[in-house]
DNA sequence: CTGAAAGCGCTTACAG
DNA sequence: CTGAAAGCGCTTACAG
């Protein structure tokens, strides 16, 4: 079943079946009719191979490259953001790749075999980015990583200020009555946690007082064994920490469990703070503090912003999205 | 930079680069390695547009239709389910639809402009199915879901015993001297949920007893939110329970908290069970007991089959797979 | 082993 | 407003 059927069947030539199905002008409403009516008969549907074939170039939907499959703050960024392409009437495309895969360069790829209208990527590499952006030959938005500091100009970002969200934590941590703190999770040399790891230090000297890498802190990944096993680590290496900050909820959830499982109590004996604002964090016992980062608003800013950039509006930006401390349960006020 | 070009550059027609392109036989060394470098050299990518307008039928790749993205146990099985295809060589896609999105209609649209080899369900609809399976050309694997009773001879189906299971959960917690059993989530209408119920109920009746559905039950979605609603609805109407049986683990998680803000503890008060075996089950505190559901297993046997049907062996069977109880912390042993 | 040619199913100037 | 024709970038019989 192909357009010629259609065009047989309705009795109109191939090129006005054609017209119909693009909606362009210059055909009459008799003709419209006629072949919408068939179309709907047989159930045709046109080849999209042979579309863009021709098409080359305008292509009609947008791309999401996510990082990680399993990263529930990026699940929650990518429902709201089919939301508002939905909205806008745009099509979306969703691409996993590898934790460790390289996203310009599967971009650049699906940029020559799809063209998408443009790309919004949820967590990126630097060196990646670095390498292979000037292969992408449209418009494309960072989400939770800021690209403000890699030079390249056909890139926008938006993302929570990780170093300040983290000084934040800290601060409050202080506040309460903490001072031995112990921080788990990521790495110096990943960005997003070297941004957040920047922003403990720097709540650390705001108070004349220097954060101990070697003993205070236990890199790890984001996930909840990797959070329980560092906890581990660190609660055997420093028994006095009166709190610890996980870098990520996912992270918190794991250290939750090892605290219990070292025979201590949140936030009782130990003050646990987490990162993300992820559903969860509110149901666990006790409830975690946390950083909320705005999801919603991200997807929208980021939506928008690859949205006009593909309509030549607008120039690439780096912002940073707001972010709330929620202070729930898990963080105990020392009598000092 | 298209086809012609290669040739042009490498001296060779535009036929041989396409044979080179395609690992045909019957190509000299020297020109397969002649166009080889040339390829490598300007970095040419073929055309998939132009490729599928061709070889329409030979498709290259699987399709997975997952419905839904916060369902934490299909990221598991996707995730196995692409390691799989992986290994196999096979190329895969993964589309998300809306939980209550027609998958079928998706799949049958699919089909038509993609030309999947075949495709994998995670979760279905059985009048989706009903309607719909015959729109589509090529072999099908439905997981987490037995399409056993929906006479459909082209659909395979791999899923867990959810009637033993739920069975085998509240024989536990009988042992346990519980009787007194509320259980939450799902409704008497979705598949799987309902055959969870059915296990429940055929558990009360082989010791003779009526499980009573208005007392003892409360419908909800799967989100911890919904199960914490329902947790609170159970717990006003029927305060003298024992212990409650959650038909999954996001439900159970919303219900940890409902209980705990009630100012009962678990197990101490109330003992827990879940449904699915997710990841957090082991993290939270107390750990929760539940039901695993083999995702691993069930990854394998429905790609498997489904590699099996679109090579033309095997034929389709409907299986369960074997699943777990796992007790842990969240039930306590009733003194009697 | 290699090349020239037909054709996959569409879109879009170009005439009329 | 409509039709006939060219061509998008490929693959694959068909000759040679």
């Amino acid at each position: 079943m192909d357009i010629r059927d259609i065009a047989r069947l309705s009795g109109y030539s191939l090129g006005t079946v054609s017209r119909v199905l693009n909606d362009n002008p210059g055909v009459s409403d008799r003709a419209r009719e006629r072949v919408l009516q068939v179309v709907r008969d047989v159930g045709y549907e046109p080849n999209t191979n042979a579309r863009h074939l021709k098409m080359r170039g305008r292509s009609s939907s947008y791309a999401i490259i996510v990082k990680g499959m399993q990263n529930m703050l990026f699940t929650d960024i990518i429902e709201k953001a089919e939301g508002l392409f939905a909205q806008a009437d745009e099509e979306v495309r969703v691409h996993f790749v590898d934790e460790d895969a390289d996203e310009a360069a599967r971009a650049a790829h699906l940029d020559k075999v799809r063209h998408p209208k443009g790309f919004l990527f949820l967590g990126g590499t630097p060196r990646h980015f670095i390498e292979g952006l000037s292969e992408i030959s449209v418009p494309c938005v960072l989400l939770t990583n800021t690209a403000a500091d890699w030079g390249l100009d056909t890139l926008s970002s938006f993302t929570t200020d990780d170093a300040s969200a983290a000084e934040s934590v800290i601060d409050y941590l202080w506040e309460m009555g903490h001072c031995r703190i112990g921080v788990i999770g990521g790495n110096w040399v990943s960005e997003v946690s070297a941004r957040r790891l920047e922003g403990v230090e720097r709540a650390f000297r705001a108070r004349g007082v220097t954060f101990d890498r070697e003993r205070s802190y236990e890199p790890c990944r984001f996930s909840m064994d990797e959070g329980y096993q560092a906890t581990m680590r660190l609660l055997a290496r420093s028994g006095d920490l009166t709190a610890i900050f996980a870098l990520g909820d996912v992270i918190a959830l794991g250290a939750l469990r090892a605290i219990s499982d070292q025979g201590y109590r949140v936030p009782a004996d130990i003050s646990l703070v987490g990162f993300d604002g992820l559903d969860v964090s509110q149901y666990c016992v006790p409830r975690l503090s946390t950083v909320r980062q705005d999801t919603g608003l991200l997807a929208r800013r980021g939506v928008e912003a690859l949205m006009a950039a593909v309509e030549g509006r607008g120039t690439p930006a780096h912002e940073f999205v707001p972010f709330r401390l929620l202070r729930r349960e898990s963080v105990l006020a020392l009598r000092m």
